[in-house]
RNA sequence: GCGAAAGUGGCGGAACUGGCAGACGCGCGGGACUUAGGAUCCCGUGCCGAAAGGCGUGUGGGUUCGAGUCCCACCUUUCGCACCA
């Protein structure tokens, strides 16, 4: 009854409406919007809204002025998939959803201010999604390229990675084919230096640094050429050049390493089965059995490539040379070595990559010892493995001798001068595929005419709206749904009018969510995606709340657009995020929630049963908010029985006298603790030192005064907002408890004349003493002598006393 | 394989820079009030022991007056990435 009218209040009063122009000390409190999906609000996203709820409150009662918004992700595969499940459009399935949605959350007491909600499906917001496209392909940041996917022949439709599972459709058991199509990509990998040194200066959860610098992937090696031998003039020698200088011309294979120090130990190559020059160097009697590889290589799908880790391969007939040893050495083709990082070939050094050493054991291919580690020298054999190890090179001619770490650059250096390499750096980022052959996304604003080759939709033609269309199952086509749709995709070409066709493929649900951020403070505008002096105003976001599963993609996505936005000169800041933190993951009785085990909590029921604020307050109590924690019904009942405490303490305070000196200590360590532990997202050690205060409160049934009671609804006001609002009008007051000021706590009233010290005898705790809080050691060894429980312990002449101050004396013996 | 985090009562979890291990809550035991209690309130609750006392933070060592916390070596679990050269 309480939550109702308060909700009620609210509303009518827009206590949650925040005055962008005007208000001060801005903090920008965004947590990441959820997806709308047919089951409705999880758990998960509660939790982590109203942990990020919790903070925005806390900093309102510290007099700023706090922007909460919430939206939905709507687009994407997830919908699409159930959409066709269910028969039923998303058009329409989605505004559904997106309704229990609503009404869930403002079951749940969030500070959202809904005047400035974001729906991605909306025309209204992907108009700027699809020019944020245009700003990209006008800075050159968006090109198309041929690229693999996984196909599923049998749904006929591109998958995903984690659709994959052996080889096979998750859904349909078929066994997925590589398909190659013509997508479009963002050059995030231009970006991959910046994205990753940035990383230092940002406040953010130690797990999701570590998680984009993975991602991310820096490595620092080189590069090196090997020149390829011409079986004419060439012919016959097994040692060609010596090592003074490295012929130059002909066909060349580059490699990337992270161990030029290696390369006396490089025996072979191997490149890629895709690249490009294979064909070139393929000698005539190995040509079948390679294009034979290649064939199997390609039909092979992408999951399936990456985690069969048997090793297979050709010899293409083709000889390279080493540029250090200047011996002739054979060049390969296997799968093992992926054509999207580095430059799609490598040296093998069997001897101490474990792979290489793998691939050369099979097919007998010599295998060279160039570093010796402890208690191993240049002669010791590599008989069960490879030593991948530090230690110093032999075998390495004028190099024998050096540690690894000296020779890396010492090596690099040399092979740079003999024009046969350079230092160089290579990151693992791939550039972001944003192309979906799907439907239900944003149209990728281009057009294609035949005159004019590709055209990006003017601006001011924008949105490019996607067609309400009965019909949009994907089909084997390899293009998107909306490529069947000739009275949509036919249009002028904006340039010469002559009859063209639209881009048919919709982008990527990562992008609609990589600048959702910046579009919340101007939502009500449709001329700008963002207004500049908002903007300005309310961003970077001061503290950013979300999930951990998105660590690497939607955070990476999110910082490499605003850094583009940045350098196109329409962002002042280059990082979108201050601050963020990663909340944890909420279990149910010690095993994860799912449908299919019938754990799934669904917050209805609870809100039902127990009302909003016992269920907040219950699941920020229930564990670290950054760990999550485990879901049990029984706990609940704790935290009600302390709400009701806390009315019953209001209900029942009195104005007469003066308030208790102990208890208005404990109440002064606890604001000060609240106040401490809020920042710190340790909810949980807060609730609990507010239950620990209401026990002395209610110690022996006293009936509490009215000043003990009154700061503590303003610290559970965050937690339990409903229940305190209530509270606070019964205390008298006429405007709302939110537009209070947090108390403030009186340091003068924690300090104490007399403290009690705990008695360590020859390492054992043997009782405690009170002595004044100035004590010295001589004086509280005394007092320890003076307790007969102590003193009997205490042997002879102390060898050592040690007292620190306020907590404890050890004495030895 | 690489990277990260974490192992504490019957359970969820506390413990700042090394300083009373087990806060707070659940559960359990006892009591009060009650026709009743699965409502409410109070008291108790790591293990062994009658007590004195002893033992206790995954395992084994170490540093220290003192270790859940620091160091070394293991074990286990969870999460991320994964043939990335």
């Amino acid at each position: 009854m309480v939550e109702g009218r308060w909700r009620k209040r609210w509303a009518d009063r827009g206590t949650h409406q925040t005055d962008l122009e005007h208000g001060e000390r801005p903090y920008y409190a965004l947590m990441m919007f959820p997806y709308p999906s047919a089951e409705g609000l999880h758990v998960g996203n509660l939790f982590a809204f109203t942990g990020c709820d919790i903070y925005a409150r806390f900093q309102r009662l510290q007099g700023r002025t706090v922007f909460e918004p919430l939206g939905y992700d709507a687009f994407g595969i997830h919908s699409e998939n159930h959409a066709l499940k269910v028969g039923v459009h998303p058009m329409e399935l989605i505004p559904r959803n997106i309704a229990n949605f609503r009404r869930q959350l403002d079951r749940a007491g969030l500070m959202a201010d809904w005047s400035r909600s974001v729906d991605t499906t909306d025309p209204a917001y992907y108009r700027w999604t699809q020019w944020l496209f245009l700003q990209l392909y006008k800075q050159g940041l968006a090109y198309k390229k041929a690229a693999a996917v996984n196909w599923c022949p049998s749904d006929k439709t591109v998958l995903a990675n984690e659709q994959v599972v052996d080889g096979r459709c998750e859904r349909c058991g078929a066994m997925v084919e590589q398909r190659f199509l013509e997508q479009w990509f963002f050059r995030i990998s231009d970006y991959a230096g910046r994205l990753l040194g940035n990383l230092d200066t940002l406040d953010w959860s130690a797990t999701t640094l570590q998680a984009q610098r993975n991602w991310i992937g820096r490595s620092d090696g080189a590069r090196i050429r090997f020149r390829v031998l011409d079986p004419l003039t060439d012919a016959g020698s097994s040692v060609v050049a010596v090592t003074t200088e490295v012929r130059t011309g002909g066909t060349e294979i580059e490699v990337f390493t992270t161990r030029p120090d290696t390369i006396f130990g490089a025996t072979y190559l191997v490149l890629a089965p895709e690249h490009p020059l294979v064909d070139e160097i393929t000698a005539p009697m190995q040509a079948g059995v390679v294009a034979d590889y290649r064939a199997r290589a390609a039909r092979q799908d992408l999951v399936t490539r990456r985690t069969n880790r048997e090793k297979t391969g050709e010899f293409t007939g083709a000889y390279a040379v080493n540029p250090a040893t200047g011996e002739m050495i054979p060049v390969w083709i296997a799968d093992y070595v992926l054509m999207e990082y580095g430059t799609g070939a490598i040296m093998a050094v069997p001897g101490h990559d474990e792979r290489d050493f793998e691939f050369a054991t099979k097919f007998e291919l010599p295998i060279e010892r160039v570093v010796a580690g402890e208690g191993q020298t240049a002669r010791t054999p590599l008989a069960d493995g490879a030593y991948p190890g530090d230690g110093v090179l032999v075998n390495s001619g004028e190099f024998d001798g050096l540690g690894v770490s000296e020779a890396i650059p010492k090596v690099s250096a040399w092979l740079a001068a003999r024009r046969a390499g350079e230092p160089v750096t290579h990151y693992r980022l791939h550039d972001w595929c944003i192309s979906r052959q799907r439907y239900w996304g944003p149209p990728i604003p281009i057009i294609y005419c035949d005159a004019c080759g590709t055209v990006p939709v003017p601006e001011d033609q924008l949105p490019v709206v996607l067609p309400n269309v009965a019909d949009f199952k994907p089909d084997d086509s390899g293009v998107s749904p909306l490529a069947r749709h000739e009275q949509w995709y036919r249009v002028p070409c904006p340039r010469c009018g002559k009859l063209a066709r639209r881009e048919t493929d919709v982008s990527d649900t990562f992008l609609d969510s990589a600048w959702y951020f910046l579009r919340y403070p101007s939502v009500p505008r449709d001329d700008v995606a963002f207004d500049p002096a908002l903007t300005r105003k309310w961003l970077p976001v001061t503290t950013y709340i979300g999930g951990n599963e998105h660590a690497v993609l939607h955070l990476l996505y999110a910082r490499f657009i605003t850094m583009v936005l940045h350098d196109a000169g329409r962002l002042d800041f280059e990082e979108p995020f201050t601050r963020f933190r990663a909340h944890g993951l909420i279990i149910r009785d010690g095993a994860k929630m799912s449908k299919s085990k019938g754990n799934v909590v669904n917050p209805d029921e609870y809100i039902d049963e127990w009302g909003a604020d016992a269920f907040r307050t219950y699941l920020m109590f229930l564990g670290p908010f950054e760990e999550g924690g485990d879901f049990r019904d029984a706990g609940i009942s704790g935290v009600r029985r302390f709400l009701d405490r806390l009315w019953a303490s209001v209900r029942d305070c009195s104005d007469e006298g003066a308030a208790d000196d102990e208890v208005q200590r404990k109440l002064h360590a606890t604001i000060k603790k609240v106040g401490g532990d809020i920042p710190a997202l340790s909810y949980n050690t807060a609730i609990a030192a507010m239950m620990e205060y209401m026990n002395t409160l209610r110690r022996g049934e006293r009936t509490p005064h009215r000043a003990e009671v009154e700061p503590l609804v303003q610290l559970v006001a965050p937690f339990a907002p409903h229940i305190a609002e209530e509270l606070w009008e019964m205390l008298g007051h006429r405007t709302g408890v939110f537009d209070s000021r947090w108390p403030a706590f009186d340091p003068s009233l924690l300090a104490r004349e007399t403290v009690e010290l705990v008695v360590q005898v020859g390492g054992k705790t043997r009782g405690k003493v009170t002595v004044p809080t100035t004590v010295t050691s001589d004086e509280a060894l005394a007092a320890a002598r003076a307790d007969a429980g102590i003193a009997k312990f205490i042997t002879g002449e102390p060898k050592k006393v040690i007292l620190v101050p306020g907590r404890l004396l050890s004495i030895v013996v």
